[in-house]
DNA sequence: CAATATATTATACATTTGTAGATTTAATTC
DNA sequence: GAATTAAATCTACAAATGTATAATATATTG
């Protein structure tokens, strides 16, 4: 129910949640979740039911691994490896890459967001929540505003910019990510 | 299926949502909205289910339905009515005032939040990205940083606000709000 | 108050959900 | 590669969901 440890999964599990997985993405793009049974899940995916509930209490649950999966290669691969920018380079630029990554995944997020199934969004918000902690955390950003609580901040910046991200996939046709990046940088109070 | 106008509804129609309402919000303080089932409300409303279906496509829909009447009174409540303050001391009231109403339904909202049944938590915050940004299109504020666009800033600080008060509502113990409100003030770069 | 309109109830039905137990199939281990 | 282990399938079932139609009760209107 988790990706954690993954790989000591049976063959055959893996290959099954693989499918589910597949299968509930693909129907999103079709119909929104509300309206996708556990049923037409599993006709797609080509598993028997019981197998699914072998694996997900419900669909929901379904779509919370999914969003899983995704969270793990979000943070793999928007965190700057660069660690010498300064703290707002640093901000700004991990803005910059988490934003691009929901871009790449727009379909997929707009159907989440769309069909009233969002309630896993915010596990995204934790993870956001979770590293931006971890980083505000290190001496170089404690330095610039040892006022301010890490925790306190991260969850905010983390619910401001999924708002961002929120608002910005549901904007038809797409509003230019320069623009609100552009803006973004006006709501980092540090350097 | 919205609180607008309602008036005009027959007595009858007021009274089946009045107590269907009444028996979510009962049961929402005894077990997660996801073991609720229809039957439940229903028996517990003691209202028919196909009245029920009548009114509400689903439990999740009767859900939205009555945060709708709690953003209401949000709104309705937690807005300053002293338009001679300065923009900074508007927000940080509004804020105040805002985190001051969900800690009086505390209990409900926690409710929401702990049963994965968190979905529609979030148009509470397009209702507040909406009432913050009719106020910072308003000439007081655009003078003070007119070169961010207010659209963008409500939802960021309609997203950030809203997930400092879901951080809040899962604290057990409830952390000092004070604590929130004192970080707060670092984040809002106006005057 | 009577007539009308309509909301609620009652009943029935097809579908979906979630679970249990037995069987078959496939992966792992030695 | 055979033995073992465990996952996937099959079948069946009770409960919940969502909808349709007819009958009843209650607001509203004049």
């Amino acid at each position: 129910m988790n990706y954690q440890n993954e790989d000591h999964l049976d063959l055959r599990q893996k290959k099954t949640r693989r499918l589910l997985v597949e299968a509930l993405a693909q129907l999103l793009t079709e119909r929104p979740f509300q309206e996708l049974s556990v049923v037409d899940i599993c006709r797609r995916a080509m598993v028997h039911r019981t197998t699914f509930y072998a694996h997900f209490n419900d669909k929901q649950e379904l779509l919370h691994y999914l969003l899983e999966g995704l969270e793990q290669e979000c943070v793999a691969t928007c965190l700057p490896q660069d660690p010498d920018r300064s703290p707002r380079e640093y901000l700004l630029t991990a803005a910059q890459n988490v934003f691009q990554f929901f871009a790449q995944h727009r379909t997929l997020y707009r159907a989440c967001l769309n069909s009233g199934a969002d309630t896993r969004v915010q596990t995204l918000e934790a993870c956001a929540a979770g590293e931006l902690c971890r980083l505000l955390s290190e001496p170089r950003f404690r330095a610039v505003s040892p006022q301010v609580d890490p925790e306190v901040a991260a969850r905010f910046y983390a619910g401001a910019m999924l708002s961002l991200i929120r608002w910005w996939l549901s904007s038809e046709p797409p509003l230019p990510a320069s623009h609100l990046l552009a803006n973004l940088e006006q709501f980092i109070p540090i350097q």
